[in-house]
Formats: C-alpha cells, structure tokens, sequence
DNA sequence: AATGCGGGGAC
DNA sequence: GTCCCAGCATT
C-alpha cells in the first residue's frame, strides 16, 4: 500500500464521528470548514450545532442579520469569519439562486474562502481532485518526507501544496483529504506525536532520523502588542450604555463600552484626573465602583482591561453609542473579556 | 512578503 | 509561559 492507501485505512478505522462528515450537503460542509478556520474540533462542534440547527439552509443564513450572526459566533474569535460568511450567503442567493457553488473556481471567489476551503468543499461535495493543505497537512508532509522548507513562506507553501497534490489520491480525493487531517489531528499531532502506533512510520523521514520535534519548520515573528482599555458602565439596572465598534480593529462590529484606551497603565486615581472620564463624559459623571485590572490574552495583544461603573447617564453622548436594555443584550454580539463581566455583574 | 485577526487546549 | 488549531483578507 502506498502513503494514501495507508492512511485512509487508518482514517476508516480511527476516524471520529463529525456530524459534517454525514453530508454531501456544500452549504453545511461551508459552514463547518469556516467554523473550523484555526479552530480545533473541540472548540467548534457546538458552534456548528448551533449554526446547523438555526440555519438550515443557506437562505436561512442570507436571511440573518449581522448582529444575529455575530452573537452566535460569539466567542468563537476571528469574528470576521461570521461576518464574511453572511456576505457569501446573501452571493449564493442572490446570484446562485440558493444553491451553493461545490467548484474549486466558483468557492475560490467568495467572501472567506480560500484556497484551503475551497479545495474542502470542492472535494467533500462533488469529490473534486483537489488536495487540501492546512496545519495538519503542512505537518505530516514536512515529516513524512522530510520538507524542510518553512511552511509559512512563499516557496514553503507551494512545495506543499505540490507534493500533497501528487500524493493525492485521484480515485478517492474526498476521502483522502479527510485521512490526512484526520491523521495528523490525532496521531501525528504537534507535540507527542503517536509514532509507536503509526502504520507508515517506517517510510517516515521523521521517524528515521528522530526529527519529529523539529519539522515543521515554521519561521516566527509576532510582536505583542501591550493595551490598556478602560471601560466605563454607564447603567441604572435597567438598561446600558454600549458603543457599537467599527472596522479596523479587534472585534468588529460587536458591541462594547464607552472606553477610554491609555498608552500605559494608570491608576484609578490618575484616569480620572486628565484627560480621561470627565473631558469624555462630561463633568458631572461620578464613579460609583471600579474593577481590578484584568489581563485578556488575545494572539497578537494583551489587553489590560478595568471596568469602572459611573453613575447613569454621560453628559455628552457618542453617535456610536446606544441605550441597550438588559433584557435585550443577549442579542448583542460582545467580546469576550466585556461578555463575562457584564455575567459577573448583572447576576 | 508581512501583518492583523480570538479564544482556548495541550504541554 | 509556548505552540498551534480543518486560514483568510489586506496591504
């Protein structure tokens, strides 16, 4: 048997039992390779529950609004993958009249797909030759056959790219896709790989030369960037103040406070000196309780956050801001580190 | 080619 | 703490 034989015999025997792998269905695949974007099974099962249960076809989803969308991906993170999902079902139904495209060429145009998700969906839905490569495939090329080029550069990436497609197996594309991620999420893993149990060890480069640790080669950067957010409540019980963010930054589109962002961590006693609460706020706003700082950890940043509760209204208003009841937050979309507050505090 | 974009699990 | 997860969009 060669490699592909090998791990689909593998995969037919260990595979796990993944609701999108009962379906041919373009639209429900769509749905769980976006929900599964950087994202481990784990973390993105009951989202897909959610998603598949309240959207059940793709109209369904077009008919969404982006609020509701993002208040379901809701601490999902990448919050952008919500929102591009909604544009690309409103495509598939104003232009594809509802069906959902299952070409390479067609999925590769729309709203957060890429290659990786269009090779998916092409070759899950309609069995299309198309070798899909993600995290797990950059890993058990690179160490079954000894790649060492970085798999996070331009040359990297097409080397990979052009050996798992000609390790492709052109009878069974679908299958073999499923194989190779599945193998490599569970027994060729980043750590602690199962080499003991592998069945194709003995043809692995990594295996021979005891190079499982160091392949793959994946060149790092990554500076982290340190910010200091204060956010102030503005609330009577009843009702909340809250400011709907923009584009261009963290959290898109979701809903947080009114917040006054340092380049350093103040004290209490110093923010609300100058040039903080009262020049934003108005001069009559008076504190009733502040939290202590509280570190959110995100990829590229670490937030410092502190909540600090005024009295109800601000003199001045923001036209981003809005009264929102309590009754109706839920129907907000809002960051984690602000959604777990606002739990803490209400209950 | 480089950077921004979440949150969490495994070690 | 570090690494990385069924990546993509933008510049």
């Amino acid at each position: 048997m060669d490699f592909s034989d090998e791990l689909i015999k593998w995969y037919l025997e260990n595979k796990r039992d993944l609701p999108w792998r009962h379906t041919t269905d373009a639209y429900i695949i769509w749905l769980s390779e976006v929900i599964l974007q950087q994202t481990r099974v784990g973390q993105g099962l009951p989202y897909f529950n959610r998603f598949a249960e309240k959207y059940p076809t793709v109209n369904d989803f077009a008919a969404a609004d982006e609020d509701e969308v993002l208040r379901l991906w809701q601490g999902l993170g990448y919050y952008s993958r919500g929102r591009n999902m909604l544009k690309t079902a409103r495509m598939v139904r104003d232009e594809y009249g509802g069906t959902f495209p299952t070409t390479y060429d067609e999925l590769i145009k729309l709203k957060g797909i890429g290659e990786y998700t269009a090779a998916a969906i092409a070759s899950f839905a309609a069995n299309e030759l198309r070798a899909v490569v993600d995290g797990n495939v950059y890993r058990v090329l690179a160490r079954y056959f000894g790649i060492a080029e970085p798999i996070n550069s331009t040359g990297g990436k097409k080397i990979f790219q052009a050996t798992a497609t000609d390790f492709l197996n052109k009878k069974k594309p679908a299958v073999h896709n499923q194989a190779i991620m599945e193998f490599g999420a569970m027994l060729c893993k980043p750590k602690n790989p199962a080499c003991g149990i592998c069945p194709i060890r003995l043809a692995c480069y990594a295996f021979k030369y005891n190079a499982t640790a160091a392949l793959p080669v994946k060149l790092k950067k990554l500076s982290i960037k340190q910010r200091f957010i204060n956010y102030f409540l503005f609330t009577n019980g009843d009702e909340i103040l809250m400011n709907k963010r923009g584009e261009g930054d963290i959290w898109a589109n979701m809903y947080d406070l009114p917040m006054v962002e340092t380049s350093e961590l103040l004290s209490l006693d110093e923010l609300l000196v100058i040039p903080t609460s009262t020049e934003n706020f108005g001069h009559d706003v008076k504190i009733s309780t502040a939290s202590e700082v509280t570190k959110h950890i995100l990829t590229h940043q670490h937030l410092y956050i502190r909540f600090i509760t005024l009295t109800y209204k601000p003199v001045k208003m923001s036209p981003n801001w809005v009264f929102v009841k309590v009754e109706n937050l839920q129907k907000h979309p809002l960051p984690k580190p602000l959604f777990i507050f606002l739990d803490n505090f209400l209950n």
